[in-house]
DNA sequence: AAAGTTTGTCTAGTCAATAAACAAAGATTA
DNA sequence: TAATCTTTGTTTATTGACTAGACAAACTTT
C-alpha cells in the first residue's frame, strides 16, 4: 500500500527539494531558488529560514546585482557533520573521513596479512577511533559510519559471505552498531563502488549505470533508474558467476565457466604462471607490459578480451547508458580497456552499443569508500527531513 | 529536478490511493477505505464522491453489519470504459477487447502467411475495427490501444527491428495514432509478457520479476522494485544475446554463442532436424515425446537445460523473487522445467537460489496481450488523476 | 424499549502554499 | 544628482485540503 499525503509531507518534500537544490546550485539566493524549484517566493524564503536554524545551510555575503537589490547567497553548510566511510578490502583498510560534501578531511590506510575475523575487526575499531577523533567540532559531529565489503551483505548488514576474506556470516552491522551510536550502513564493495561512480565520479550524468569491479574476482553493481538496485534480498549483481561458457571449468561457488574464471585478477595470474611468469603480481604484469614485454602485453589483452565479453553480455541485459571499469584492474587500463571496446564494438547489437560509453572509474582506489561517504550523507539528510536527527 | 509539492498533488495522490484500495480491495466501505489508508473518513467521503461523479467507481447496496448501521459498498465500475490490446505475433494475431479490470470481453485471433508489413498492418487494422465494434456503450469508450510485438521498440514506440518478422524502422505507434484517437502503446512482447504475469499472472505478489519468453528467439521482460524495467532507450533485456559460449557460433545479432542459438524454438528443430526428424515443429516434438520416443524427450531436456543456464545467469544477475517462462515453448513444460530446474539446482549460488520460484506463465498465451491491457488501463487511470480524460 | 455501535456527513479549525503588496537595496537614466 | 526602474526578500491575506470531533441515521444487543 502506498502512503497517505498530507501538508505534513508536502512542507517535507519541499524542503528536502530546497536544499538540494541549495546543494546542487550553491551558492544560490532565495529568488532563483523560487525560480528554479517553481515554489513561491515566501514558501522557499520560510523554509530556507528553517534550513538555517538546522544550521544545515549558511548565508554567504551578497552576490552581485543583475540590475536590482544584491541577493543573498546560500551555501550547503557542509561543516554540519562528518562521515565515517570504509573499504574493507581484501589485503588493507582503506578508511575517509567525509565532509557533507564529500570533500575528504583525513584519510587511512592500514594493511593486513592475517584474514581472521576478530584481529581485521580490531584494525577496523582502531582505524575508526582515528578517523573520529580527527574530526573538527561540529553541529552534528558524527553522523554515520559505512563500510564496504568484498562479500554478500544481506539488507540487514550481515555479511553471509567474503570468500577472498575466508568469512561466514559476520553480522558486522550489529556489532558496530553496538558499538558505535550512530546509523551504521554495511554494503558490498560493488554496490558501494557504483554509487561513488554515479554520485562523485564517472557517472554523475548517468541514470543507467553498470560498475563492474574488476580485482581478485568481479563483482558488480547496478544503478537502474538512478538508484541502486540489490535485488530481493541484497544479492543482486553477482555477475562474476555468470556463465560465459556453458561447458567450462568448474567454479567453487558450485557453477559452470563463470565470467571471473577468465576475467579476473585470479585467471591473469593463473595464466602468466602457466605461461612462465614466477610469483606473478598485476603490478608485475603491467610492468612487464609496460617494458614492452609482448607475453605480458598479449595476457592483458586476452584478459581484456573476455572482460569485453562480458560486458557485452551487461549491455545486452539493461541497455546501460554507461559502463565503469572499477577495482585493481584499473592499473591495466592501457591494455584491457582497448581490448574490451573491440570486443564491445565487434559483437554488441548496434542499438544497445551506440547508447553506451565505456569508462574506467573516476575515482579509482576510492571509488568504494565515496560511495559509503555518499550513502551515509544520503541517509543523512534523508533522516534530517524527518525531525530524527540528534545535535551534539 | 524532482517536482514541487503543493495541495494538488496531495488531493490527486490520496484520490489514486483511494482508488487503488477499492480495486484491490472491492467490494469496501467508506468506513474500511479511511482505515486502511489512514486518511480521515470526511476526506475519503470526498474523494469517493468525485470519483462517482466521474463514474470510476459505484455503490453496490449495503454489505452485513458489524454491529452497528450496515455500510455502503463500493465498487469498481469496471465497464466505464475498454481496452483494445493485442499481441502481434510472428504468424499470427491475438486481440482483445478489455473492460477496466482486465477481464476479458471479446477475443479473435488471426493467422497470417505474409509478412509484408502493409499486409499485417491491415490486418491489424481490421482487427482492432472488429474489437472496437464489439465494446458496449460506455462513459470514456476505448481508452487506450496496445500493441505488444516481437521486436526491439524505442520508447516512442518505433518497431526498430523485428527480426522474425524481417521488419525494419516501423513507427507503428506514430501510424496508429493517425488512424485512431486514443492513446496508443506500443511496447516489446516480452516487456508486456512481463508486465502481464505481475499485475494478472504468475506473479502477483512478486516486486522483483524476470520473465523469460521463449519462442523462436529469446525475450526478456524485466520487472524491478515493482516497475517495468527498460534500460535507457527501451532496449533492455536482450537476453537472448547473452553469451553463454564465450567461443561459440556466430549469431545473426553479431555476437556470439547467444543463448538463444542454444535455447530457443529455432535451436530445437535444428537438433531435432539433425537426429533425424523432418520439417519438425514444436508440437511435433512434444506430441512424440508424449508418445514415449526417447530421442525426442531428450532433445526437450536438453534444451531445458541450456535454458537452465541462462536462467541462472539470471538468478545470479537480479536476485529475483521469480522467474517466470513463458511464450510457445511453454508447451513442453513438463519436459523442460524439471530440466532447468535441475540445473538451477546444481549450479545457482545457494543465496540466490532459495530466494527465488521458478514458475511458467499462469496466463499461457495470453501473458502479452493481458501485459498490453495493463499498460493501457493504468495510463487511463493515470490519466484520470490528471483531469485529462475525455468522455463520450 | 433502551443502550450501545457503526457508518457516513457536516462543521470548525489547522497548516502549508500562493498571490500580491511592500520595503530595502541596488542599477539606470535624464 | 535625483528620479525611476529592477531585483530581492519579507509580510499579509487568501485559498484549499486535511483532521478532529460532533451528529444523525441505521442497525444490533440487552
Amino acid at each position: 500500500m502506498s502512503q497517505t499525503w498530507n501538508q505534513h509531507v508536502v512542507k517535507k518534500e519541499n524542503k528536502a527539494l530546497v536544499l538540494e537544490t541549495i546543494k546542487e546550485k550553491a551558492p544560490i539566493s532565495r529568488a532563483s531558488i523560487a525560480q528554479v524549484t517553481g515554489l513561491n517566493k515566501g514558501t522557499v524564503s520560510s523554509l530556507v529560514s528553517e534550513l538555517m536554524d538546522e544550521k544545515l545551510i549558511n548565508e554567504s555575503g551578497t552576490g552581485e546585482s543583475s540590475g536590482g537589490r544584491r541577493p543573498v547567497m546560500l551555501l550547503l553548510n557542509e561543516r554540519a557533520g562528518y562521515t565515517i566511510s570504509v573499504d574493507l578490502g581484501v589485503k588493507s583498510i582503506l578508511g575517509v573521513l567525509t565532509d557533507l560534501r564529500g570533500n575528504i578531511i583525513y584519510e587511512k590506510r592500514i594493511r593486513f596479512q592475517n584474514d581472521n575475523v576478530d584481529e581485521v575487526l580490531h584494525l577496523l575499531y582502531t582505524l575508526i577511533s582515528e578517523l573520529k577523533s580527527n574530526a573538527p567540532a561540529s553541529e552534528y559531529g558524527i553522523v554515520g559510519i559505512g563500510v564496504g565489503v568484498p562479500g554478500v551483505v544481506t539488507t540487514e548488514g550481515e555479511i553471509l559471505l567474503a570468500p577472498n576474506l575466508g568469512w561466514k556470516r559476520v553480522p558486522l552491522r550489529k556489532m558496530l552498531s553496538e558499538h558505535y551510536q550512530v546509523p551504521i550502513i554495511v554494503e558490498n564493495e560493488a554496490n558501494a563502488g557504483a554509487y561513488g561512480e554515479k554520485v562523485y565520479g564517472a557517472g554523475q550524468f548517468s541514470t543507467e549505470l553498470v560498475y563492474a569491479s574488476v580485482s581478485v574476482g568481479i563483482g558488480v553493481g547496478l544503478i537502474l533508474d538512478g538508484k541502486l538496485y540489490k535485488g530481493l534480498r541484497g544479492f543482486s549483481g553477482e555477475l562474476g558467476h555468470m556463465t560465459i561458457e556453458k561447458d567450462g571449468v568448474d567454479c567453487r561457488c558450485g557453477n559452470k565457466g563463470c565470467w571471473e574464471l577468465y576475467a579476473s585478477e585470479k585467471a591473469l595470474i593463473e595464466q602468466a604462471e602457466k605461461n612462465g611468469y614466477h610469483a606473478a603480481s598485476v603490478d608485475h604484469i603491467v610492468e612487464a607490459a609496460n617494458n614492452g614485454e609482448s607475453k605480458a602485453i598479449k595476457l592483458l589483452e586476452q584478459l581484456g578480451d573476455y572482460l569485453g565479453v562480458g560486458i557485452t553480455n551487461i549491455i545486452h541485459i539493461f541497455n546501460p547508458e554507461q559502463v565503469v571499469v572499477g577495482n585493481t584492474l584499473q592499473l591495466a587500463e592501457k591494455y584491457i580497456m582497448p581490448a574490451i571496446e573491440k570486443r564491445i564494438e565487434k559483437n554488441a547489437i548496434g542499438f544497445n552499443k551506440n547508447d553506451v560509453q565505456l569508462n574506467v572509474a573516476k575515482l579509482k582506489k576510492h571509488s568504494t569508500v565515496m560511495g559509503m561517504a555518499a550513502f551515509n550523507i544520503e541517509q543523512f539528510f534523508k533522516a534530517s527531513g524527518n525531525d530524527v536527527l540528534v545535535r551534539n
